[in-house]
DNA sequence: GCCAACGTTGGC
DNA sequence: GCCAACGTTGGC
């Protein structure tokens, strides 16, 4: 039974479109002792995420992924001329993981975070709770079909939306 | 570019 | 181990 996550990274940094230009990626980069965890405990290969750009107009979900490996080591801690360059970080020990994701596809348009916000089966997703800043959240299955249905713009309205119009004569 | 929210750092 | 100061994130 796969898990489902919600990966964030900024738009100008990495796009869905260099995922579908590369097939496969290392998710590099991650400081925070929480999301790191994430990877370590809990993400499995076989796992699938919905890629999230942030600063970026507008933010949304733009696509999903899947994992193929989790909890690997993140060369960038080892590399001095890296911006994620951590000298304390200990070879045999490494302090940070990454992720290898693989691209699955990318929706026609971005899923604006404003439709997120406005969807009921999205209302607990952690990246709608106020102040929530990590890169790496869970979702439930249910988010993540959602995310999906909305995404490929294939969602059925709840209520149907009828065109009125005068009957021409 | 503002600013709220949160994580990290470091003095004590 | 407390907590103030600082840095970063990211929506707006």
């Amino acid at each position: 039974m796969p898990s489902f996550w919600l990966l964030k990274c900024e738009s100008d940094v990495y796009s869905i479109h260099d995922l579908a230009r590369d097939g496969r990626t290392g998710w590099d980069g991650v400081r925070n002792y929480q999301v790191r965890n994430f990877m370590r405990d809990a993400m499995r290969p076989g796992d699938f995420g919905v890629f999230y750009r942030s600063n970026a107009e507008p933010p949304g979900a733009v696509g999903v992924l899947k994992v193929v490996r989790a909890g690997v080591a993140d060369p960038t801690q080892f590399d001095p001329n890296s911006d994620y360059h951590d000298p304390k970080s200990d070879p045999k020990a490494p302090t940070w993981l990454m992720c290898e994701v693989e691209f699955v596809e990318a929706f026609p348009k971005v899923l604006p975070l404003e439709r997120m916000r406005g969807d009921p089966g999205l209302s607990e997703m952690l990246i709608l709770k106020r102040g929530n800043r990590l890169s790496i959240t869970p979702l439930t299955e249910s988010e993540f079909s959602r995310i999906g249905e909305l995404g490929r713009g294939q969602a059925q309205p709840r209520t149907p939306t009828v065109i009125a119009s005068k009957p021409k004569r």
